[in-house]
DNA sequence: GGCCTACCATACGCTAGAGTATGGAAAAGG
DNA sequence: CCTTTTCCATACTCTAGCGTATGGTAGGCC
């Protein structure tokens, strides 16, 4: 039963096979057998590991999930100072290539019933996130919520602009100086 | 062949509808058969108007594309001041229902070959738009690009949010309030 | 008044993907 | 070494939607 080499899959790797799909292909092309067909069995290997597509999406979710909150907690102890780490958050964009084409994919699905609340949650916290940092740099809580709103906003824009091959190279120096216009522009004291 | 009155449709008839649904439950919910089961009639009548699925996307959205762009122009002409024209883009929003719901659909299908080029396309126009205004308020042009392109996130980020019920009612004081603060912080001599 | 054309229904065939049933091989355990 | 799990393949059924073929009807036209 201990079998961790490569003879035979798990759950796991069918969640992360998922997730791979999700964000090159988007919530909709995560079919069962096209995905199967990916890893080189067939569906009756997923059949036996998973009551149905949507227990795995909602594993697969369930992981992405805890994955970014994870990164988030992480960024929140690493750096002390408010404004390092609303910097932080925009450069951010560029690195966990994956976690945010999921993210981006996601936001394209949203109205799907079990893509929905995960999209609610990961907001939430992530906004919270933001108004605290704003309110350390002494807005008022209320200014401070909007702020983070907008940041947000722009953050998500910014996903809707990259589907839409609307936006720079993210290493490039239009990338480097339009990020440094955003970051003058919505956090005070730069 | 004359035939305005409700007993017969038109392929106009069928793109309005289409745009509808795919305001309803986006582009990947368009389909043929339920479509005309919605209208009361069978994909008999739809396959004499529409040569296919391809061909009605197409139709309707160029359809809504001509009126979006329509629209633009007359805000552009209608509204002299820059800054009231800034003001007016995201005071918008609550109106032109219809239209926004399909660009919001219309987004999140964002790769999809024959939605990809009018995004592209309307994009464009809407952030020329903003960069002139921006522009006609002192900025360089650069900066000005940059804060369009800013902006113009904005709205996208704040249309996202919305279909993650994540903003508040279009008609509350707690939006207004919101849109004071993103006008403040983006429009300069506020 | 017969005809023709516009518009629509009915009835097909076709495909992709979901889920089920069952069998088989190979490792694990006794 | 023989049995029991574990993991996967094969072979179904079922559904939804696309597209086609064909027939029907009602109104405009000569």
């Amino acid at each position: 039963m201990k079998r961790n080499d490569r003879e035979t899959l798990t759950a796991e790797d069918w969640e992360q096979a998922a997730l791979q799909l999700v964000a090159e292909k988007g919530v909709q092309s995560l079919a069962v057998e096209p995905l199967a067909r990916r890893m080189g069995v067939t569906k009756g290997s997923f059949y036996w590991h998973f009551t149905g597509r949507e227990a795995l999406l909602d594993q697969a979710l369930k992981r992405w999930e805890e994955h970014d909150s994870r990164n988030l907690s992480k960024s929140l102890g690493e750096i002390s100072g408010p404004r390092e780490r609303l910097v932080s958050f925009f450069r951010r964009v560029g690195k966990e290539k994956l976690t945010h084409e999921v993210y981006s994919e996601l936001c394209a699905a949203a109205g799907h019933p079990q893509v929905e609340p995960v999209l609610e949650r990961v907001a939430q916290r992530r906004m919270t996130h933001l108004a605290a940092a704003f309110e350390e740099l002494g807005m008022p809580p209320a200014t401070a919520r909007y702020r983070a709103r907008l940041t947000y906003s722009v953050y998500l824009g910014f996903l809707q602009l990259q589907r839409q091959h609307q936006t720079p190279a993210l290493s490039s120096e239009a990338f480097d100086a339009y990020i440094e216009h955003v970051i003058q522009t919505l956090i005070p004291g730069s």
